[in-house]
DNA sequence: GCGACAG
DNA sequence: ATCTTGTCGC
């Protein structure tokens, strides 16, 4: 099994190892499993960062949304230490220590996780998402912004369209449109769910913007935590 | 070697 | 991610 505080304890100090960490921890990554069905009774929570490099501070939040009606049920910040640069690939090591302070801060342990980033789309199929679920043991899914490396056909123009992430030949995740005519979002299983509920999660969760419900809040908050930090 | 590259 | 003016639109 993973011990998350270990894993805290031995963070990598430079490429070479972060990416061995990142080899040694992707078998832990469950993907036969369903997760909670869209509409579940729970929380889903959102996790986002923010950063000061001029301070070298790093501010998390974590807002945990009732995942049938998307109201704000929970909130918890935390602040840190740069722990790692921004390297394609390796963002999990950057952004994952002060994530979990935020996450350890909450009332109750979310039934799901939307990170903002990847989670099997991924070099190494093990991005941000992935990684926060293995060390966390909860089922996690990846909303990005953006398509990274990967290569996509744009999908229909209508809400709830989408079209296959390819690397190669091999789907790592789904264009999703959420909003008719705006540009999709990238979505990928991270942990314990598959890719049908990912995207039908992030379609119930971005019912009015682009974005999930949960990106939004946590980008929200965590940017207020580093002003206040 | 050069360019691309989640946040 | 962050730096940043004005501008279009509800």
């Amino acid at each position: 099994m993973i011990s998350c505080d270990d894993e805290l304890r031995h963070w990598p100090a430079d490429e070479a190892q972060a990416r061995a960490v990142q080899d040694r921890l992707r078998p832990h990554v469950r993907l036969d499993e369903a997760g909670p069905e869209p509409g579940f009774e729970g929380t889903v929570v959102g996790v986002d960062v923010a950063y000061d490099d001029e301070r070298d501070v790093v501010a998390a939040a974590a807002v945990a949304l009732d995942a049938r009606t998307r109201a704000v049920v929970d909130r918890a910040t935390g602040v840190g230490q740069v722990s790692f640069p921004y390297v394609p690939g390796l963002l999990a090591f950057r952004e994952i220590p002060t994530v979990l302070k935020a996450l350890g801060r909450l009332a109750r342990t979310p039934d799901l996780v939307v990170c903002d980033g990847y989670g099997l789309a991924h070099p190494r199929r093990f991005g941000l998402a992935s990684h926060l679920g293995v060390l966390t043991g909860l089922p996690t899914i990846g909303v990005a912004k953006n398509p990274f490396t990967f290569r996509y056909a744009p999908p229909g123009p209508e809400r709830g369209a989408t079209s296959p992430l390819l690397d190669g030949t091999e789907e790592v995740g789904r264009a999703l449109r959420t909003q008719q005519g705006v540009k999709p979002v990238f979505v990928s299983v991270g942990h314990r769910t598959d890719l049908d509920r990912a995207c039908a999660h992030t379609l119930h969760l971005a019912a009015d913007y682009r974005l999930p419900e949960t990106t939004r809040a946590a980008d929200a908050l965590c940017r207020r935590a580093l002003a206040d930090a």
